[in-house]
Formats: C-alpha cells, structure tokens, sequence
DNA sequence: ACAATTATTGACAGCGCTACCATCGGATTG
DNA sequence: CAATCCGATGGTAGCGCTGTCAATAATTGT
C-alpha cells in the first residue's frame, strides 16, 4: 500500500488533504495564510505536504486566484556592468520569496518598453521594477492602470508612478565637478555616450557647475549616442583634445569612458592627472585598481536591486513604505587621478 | 451597442470566438496551429483577435496544456561580463518568439544548481538552457527526466544531456600558450581565479602544453577561489613574481585578471610585453583598446546564446538539429601585449 | 461514380486551484 | 441566558483554456 509515491505522478493539493484530513480549501490555506489554521491542522498539512513531497502547480494557482507571483523588471541593457549590480540585487532579495523575477529588456528603446509593460499587463504580474523616470504618457498610463506595485529605480524624481529608489544624477555629477573645480582645474571637458536621460542629467549637473563657476563653455562638450565601449571613451576624448587642446580635466558619464580616456592619455604621453584630471562615474571595480588611480561617483547600484525588491514585496503584502521614494545617495570616490600629483 | 470594448475586461477566447463565428476551440487552434484552419476562418479570427484585443491567459493555457512557454536559464553568474554577452544573446533571440526567458543565478554552486532545477521541473518548463557540463549526477538525473529539450552552454564535452553549444576551454587555452611560447617565452606564469570547471580546463590546456615544450613548473602556477576581480589580477600577479621572479609571459583565465596584471606592472615600472608579455581569455572589449593592447582568446559568447535558444525552441517543435554538438570555436586576437615589442 | 482518405471543425470534459459564501462551535456581552 | 460576534473550516463553482475524439466536409483514386 505504499502509495507515498515521490515520483512525479498525480500528487495535486487534493491528495495532501486527505492525507492531512482536512479539506482541500483548508490545505490550501496552509500555502497562503498560515495563520489562520489552527496549530494542529497546520503541523498536519505542513507533514502531508513534506511526505508527499507536493509542489503547488502555481499555472492552476494563477487561473483560480487571477493573480501571479511574478515581479516584472524593465531595465534598459543587459551588457550595461550597472544593471548587472541591479540585477543581482533583485535576484538576491527575490531568492527566498515566493516571488519570481521576469525581465525584459528595452535596449534604450521607449517604445520597446512601451510594448514590454503591454506584454506584463497582460500576465498580471504582482509587482513591477522599471528603469528610470521617462516613460512614455502610454507607458505611464499602463504602469498607473496596473493595479500591482511599482517602483521606478535608477534615480529619483517627483512624480513617482508609484515608488522610486536612486539617487540624483544631478546632483552626483554637479558635486564631481565642484571637486574637480576644486582642485584648481578650469578647462573641465565632458564626455558622453549613449546619451540616455539618466546621463543626461549629469551632463545638467556638469553644465549648471560650470556656470555657477563661470567657467562654462560648450565647446568642452563632447557627446554621442552610440554605445559606451571603452575604446570610445579614447576616441571621444580625441574629439575633445581637437576641439579644445587647452582642457585640463575631463569628466566622464561613465568608468568605461574614463578607463578610455586613460588610455588615450597614455598613447599620447599625457600625464595623468599633472596634464589632465580624469572622473568617471559609477565606481565599478577596476578604477581603484588603475594606474595612476581613477576618481569615480560610486553609486549604490546593488542596494537599489534589493530595496527595489524589497518595496515592492513589502507593498504586494499591504506593507507600504512611509516614504514612496527612497534616496540611496552616491560618494565621490577621490583618487589619484583627480588630486595634483605632489600633495 | 459598441460593446467592443478594449477595457481590460472580460475578453475571452470565447468571445473571440463568438464574434469570429466559430467554435472556441477553433479559436484556441488559431493561436497554436493556425495552418491547420480553412483560410477564410483564420482571417475571421485574426480580425476578431484584432478588433477585441484579445490576450490570451497563459496560466489558463499552461493548465490546461499541461506545458508552459517558459525556457529556464541557469548561469552561475550575474556580474561576469561573460554571461551578460550570453544572456543579450538569449534574450535576442527569444524575442519575437512565442517563449519568454526564466532566469536562476547558481552563483557557482552546483548544489543550488540543483535546487534551481528541482524549481523548474515542478513548472515544466518548455526547454532549459544550464551552464557547463558538471553537473552533479541528482542534476542530470533531474534534466534526463524532465522530458524537454536541453542545451547545455559555454563548453562541449562527450556525453551531452541532450544538446550542446560552446567551445573547447581546453584547446583555446593550449592555443594561447603555444602561440605564447612561440614568441621565444619560456617562463609562462598561470593566473586563475574562481577556479571553475571551465577555468580548470584552461589549466589543463596551460599544463599540457607546457608540458610538451618542456617548459612545466609548478611554481609558475597561481590560483585562487576567490571571484575574479582587475585588483586581484595585481595581487596574483605580485604573488607570482614573489615565487618566480624570472617569469617573462603571464597567462591570465580571464581579462579582468589581465587588465589587473597591466597595471601591476605599470605600476612597477615592467614594460610589457619587453619584460612580461600579458595574454588574457574571452576578449573583452577594453582589451584591444588598452596600451598596450592586450592579447586574448575571443569567445563567441553573442551567438552562444543565440544558438542555444534557437536549439531548444527549433528542439521543442519538433526540428532536432542533425548534430547535437555545436562547436563555436574561439580565435587568437594577437596584440602588442605578446608580441616582440621591435617586430 | 463511389468508397476511401484527408482536411476542418466542434462537443465535451476537466486541468488544479482558490473566491465566495455558508456553517458551526465557542467566546463575549448586557 | 439569549443575542451577537468571531475564528476556523468546508462546499460549491468556476477561472480560461485545450486534449481527446468524434463528426462533417472536401478531396482523391480507380
């Protein structure tokens, strides 16, 4: 009579009840509200469940109770070293949950994304992270329409949808060049690519920071909006020695430019920082580790995975945060390649 | 009258059918086989689907099909620039199909590798994607029994579960070493970190032909488990010129440790490649973009996603690939960093 | 021209689970 | 002590779709 069978039969929710005595409906309570079983049903279902070895059949789940356990992630690049901090952030805090993690990919694109939040309102996902502020009217209007929590991550704003964890951009990129002012530079160029808004408002932040230091002129100002590889980062930075040989700092939107930039300076026997300042911006790993050492705007990019995360379970379970936009701040990570050489 | 309403309501495969004229399970054929309807009914439906804004329910689908659409991914690594080239292949080529991407994180280990699939067989994925070919025999057990198409990525071996694209590590490495060895150097230091199976093999590779140039020494060899990092590719580099001072070639697993070992020797002042000539593995992009730039082994990482997705979906319709293996091969980017300075 | 075959189509039942409400003791209250 | 309430439990009905198989229409061969 030795029915316990674990091979991957018939075991449904049906069979754990028996098992346990208890109803169907009561087994089932056991999976989403614990608390209301008495401690003996409980411990009954929770023995049936281990000894049956029952997995719920989370397709059935999902028809029955017209919602899923899935939390959709809307970010713009999967090459970007940024998201993949995000995205271990999210996948570390969604281990452990009940909750499953769907991504997708917009490759910068607003109208991808705009198809990509179609696509997720149709599976009715329990929550949503997406990438950023700029959504499209449509977009918003379904990320609005959705009736599931959402958090917009990456920088902070206003307006949220719903919440939002980052930092500002403005203001990271205005106190990078109020230090490389600081030191006494005044011919600050700016390098930038793929000129998504996030990186647009660094480049508000550069230009307001020159101003207030009078020391603003666009011909400082080099960008694209062709992908950030480091090999750009020389050739932009080429662009910019063309067009104003007389720089003697550069700022960069991102570490892979700036890594560029270093070395094009050693091509060209420039000397870091004694001919040119260098700051990057995102403080991924190898700028400590560079000769000589670069200057970043360290963000906090793993713990925006996991607050991101975090807050929207919290909110899918009825906890709402008190405050609906969280501000992870940013460091100026000062180096060698930002400080005069003798200090 | 205008009950066409495009509020996200109630619009079912049923009314589909009922505006369309047909039964519903013609409808439901539509989606799945729409070769098999008369023309003038798959026309009908079309417009139906159109007019209604049908979208299907894929918990309703999935239960009642007994299948899902979901292709399963399992990677050790979110961070490894390697894998996000992988995974931007993968998610490439998904698109536009009818399949959506799940994704698990093993973080290197293979008893939650195993945890991983135990999830995915209870979701009856419709194929899966899993890394390397180590699996643990509970593992393979489990993808033998799961009754969908496997890829295994990132390497080849002899007994695929069932299909397999990636490269040889082994013959990519004893690639490097030899062409190494060809430029007259004899004293070829081994740098490895999170000695994974893949990186074990590029140590074969390393010994094997050192071995057949007669050029073998332990001493040469520097490991760590520790993750890799561009700082570690220094400290690595440090330790091995402590306990072989007379090396004149590193070989690097990777290029974030061969970036590290650049800087190591800028920083002591050891002109590469005069004194020490750097080759790292998987070309990433800065490598050809360092000074000097750097040598390595280009991996098709791009297509190896792209493959292994187009492998398990062509596997799940019924179109076996002739040959299991798919070989990607690799290729020698020969740079300054390895090459007679003076050529 | 007629049986045999093949392409289309539809009826029925049910996938495994949960929403909704009903039930039923027992505790609380004036 | 009856009226009320509450926590714990169960019964009934589907959720929206597709598998199976039978029924019908179109096509073909001889």
């Amino acid at each position: 009579m030795g029915r316990k069978t674990t091979k991957s039969g018939k075991i449904r929710l049906t069979e754990v009840a028996k098992l346990a005595g208890v109803s169907p409906i009561t087994a089932s309570r056991f999976f989403r509200n614990p608390e209301a079983l008495s401690l003996s049903k409980r411990e009954r279902v929770d023995s049936a469940v281990k000894e049956l070895g029952y997995v719920p059949n989370l397709a059935a789940r999902a028809l029955a109770s017209h919602r899923t356990e899935v939390i959709g992630v809307v970010i713009p690049s999967l090459t970007n070293n940024v998201f993949a901090d995000v995205l271990r952030g999210i996948y570390d805090s969604s281990e452990g949950s009940r909750y499953s993690i769907q991504l997708a990919n917009t490759r910068y694109s607003i109208l991808q994304e705009e198809k990509l939040l179609q696509l997720f309102r149709a599976q009715k996902p329990a929550g949503l992270i997406v990438t950023g502020i700029n959504q499209t009217a449509e977009s918003r209007a379904i990320l609005e329409s959705m009736n599931c929590p959402v958090t917009q991550i990456m920088e902070i704003g206003d307006a949220p949808v719903d919440m939002m964890v980052g930092f500002s951009h403005y203001d990271a990129s205005f106190a990078a060049i109020s230090h490389i002012l600081a030191q006494g530079r005044r011919r600050i160029g700016f390098l930038g690519a793929r000129m998504d808004p996030r990186v647009q408002r660094r480049l508000d932040g550069y230009r307001d920071a020159m101003k207030a230091a009078s020391m603003f002129d666009a011909s400082l100002i080099v960008t694209t909006s062709v992908p950030t590889t480091v090999t750009l980062g020389g050739t932009l930075f080429a662009d910019l020695l063309a067009q104003a040989p007389d720089i003697d700092a550069v700022f960069c939107v991102n570490d892979d430019l700036a890594l560029g930039v270093l070395f094009e300076c050693q091509r060209r026997q420039l000397s870091v920082p004694r001919d040119v300042a260098i700051v990057g911006f995102n403080d991924l790993e190898f700028m400590a580790s560079a000769v000589p050492s670069l200057t970043s705007v360290r963000t906090n990019r793993y713990e925006m995975g996991r607050h991101a995360v975090t807050m929207v379970i919290d909110a899918i379970e009825g906890r709402r945060p008190q405050e609906p936009v969280l501000d992870l701040g940013f460091q100026l990570m000062v180096r060698e390649s930002s400080v005069p050489p003798n200090t």
